[in-house]
DNA sequence: CATAATGACCTAACTTATTAGGTCTTTGCT
DNA sequence: AGCAAAGACCTAATAAGTTAGGTCATTATG
């Protein structure tokens, strides 16, 4: 059962995956709800499960699992501009200026990101 | 129970009426599936659970009900950003452009898009 | 009028997601 | 050696999402 897409909680998880690189069951727990809103074995069980569905892998470091994500944030992002836009670049980014109120030191920084995409893409 | 988030076919529902204005259930049923993939009484059950969840209203024409959108796509942007970027616009944009292959046309909308964005902003 | 079509409403079956308890094993400490 | 801590593995219970069948009322149509 490869490649499978993210629950909600799945997401929770990845999130973490791909801040810290690679964590064990327990590293991620702690980073995860340091006031134990979850218990240890609920967050092992969703590893195990997202092992299964080939969202992270894993290797064993002594008799610890060590886990990685497999699915990447831009996978994600693609989902999700499909999902919701059917893949319509333009009309997701003016819903995106709607959807909060932006800086305009955000909008300079958008601008820019998006002027040295162009300036790469000329090469 | 009002204003709680769409699943995935609810999601998909949502895109009919988002499109439509406004729709009665034959009409999401035969705009969602031409071929007959889901049960018109399906489309329905749907409808009536959205309803009760706040995501569309519904007012009645006739003997049949017509239903309108209440969660918006902006809505739905600023979701799954703070969902999968913790809010992070930039960093969201980073990965969109990445997500797929962007053509230098589409880039150049986009800079526009941005940039006007600002102009408005300045005033 | 009889019958078919359309539509809302109710409910059930099944699937997927979420949560966590119990068990067994290894390891480290006294 | 004995005990506690850490960890994997198995399993179950609950919740949420998905799908659609059956029922009844209203409206067309022959």
């Amino acid at each position: 059962m490869t490649d499978r897409n993210p629950s909600g909680r799945e997401l929770e998880i990845l999130k973490i995956l791909w801040e810290l690189g690679r964590a064990s069951v327990r590293e991620v727990h702690e980073r995860m709800c340091p006031d134990g809103e979850l218990a240890y074995n609920t967050v092992q069980t969703l590893l195990r499960i997202m092992d299964e569905k080939g969202l992270v892998r894993h290797e064993e470091r002594g008799r610890t699992f060590v886990y990685t994500p497999r699915h990447t944030r831009d996978r994600e992002t693609s989902r999700l501009l499909d999902k919701v836009f059917d893949g319509a670049l333009d009309q997701f980014v003016v819903s995106l200026l709607h959807s909060k109120n932006v800086t305009a030191r955000e909008l300079k920084k958008l601008e820019k990101i998006i002027a040295d995409a162009r300036r790469r893409k000329q090469k």
